[in-house]
DNA sequence: GTTGTGACATCGC
DNA sequence: CGCGATGCCACAA
């Protein structure tokens, strides 16, 4: 495994999905977005055209994760659930907050607080991964709630 | 080979 | 805050 930078197809990079979704600790979330930021795009990939769709793939990993993978803790960049089907949705709320998660009135997330850091910096280095952008970025925003 | 569409992100109104 | 439009990748039919 490892030793690889660029995406060969998309069963790597489901793959590495996969295996960064189950590093996320219970009670924490992380977006979608995150975690194609953590994935370095493929060499014939523009890096802009990454970005834009990335986080769609990850959303397609997730469509075919295996069922060892906390699927429920990853969520759009609004805090909010985008799982297709409404039976999903009212699943993934409640396996979140079975973990502690808690939503709003407006059936969103505080990304601020619930949001995961992301992996330690050894193992992202271990799967040759890049460092989140916002890993230890400050987080200072609203609290609509 | 063409068309449709996706478990997204972002900006505008 | 909510809703609509836009972006523009890869894959399935």
């Amino acid at each position: 495994m490892a030793t690889f930078q660029r995406i060969p197809n998309q069963e790597e990079f489901f793959e590495t999905v996969w295996e960064i979704v189950r590093q996320i600790p219970p009670g924490k979330v992380c977006t979608y977005g995150q975690i194609a930021g953590m994935i370095p795009p493929s060499g014939d990939m523009n890096p802009k055209n990454y970005e834009a769709f990335g986080a769609r793939w990850v959303g397609s990993a997730m469509a075919n994760c295996p069922g060892d993978v906390p699927w429920q803790r990853v969520i759009n960049s609004q805090g909010k659930i985008s799982v297709r089907g409404e039976s999903g949705t009212e699943t993934q709320r409640r396996l979140l907050e079975e973990e502690g998660v808690i939503f709003n009135e407006n059936g969103k997330v505080d990304l601020k607080r619930y949001r995961w850091s992301g992996p330690s910096i050894e193992w992202l280095k271990a799967h040759h991964l890049s460092l989140p952008p916002d890993a230890d970025k400050p987080q200072q925003a609203q609290f609509p709630i």
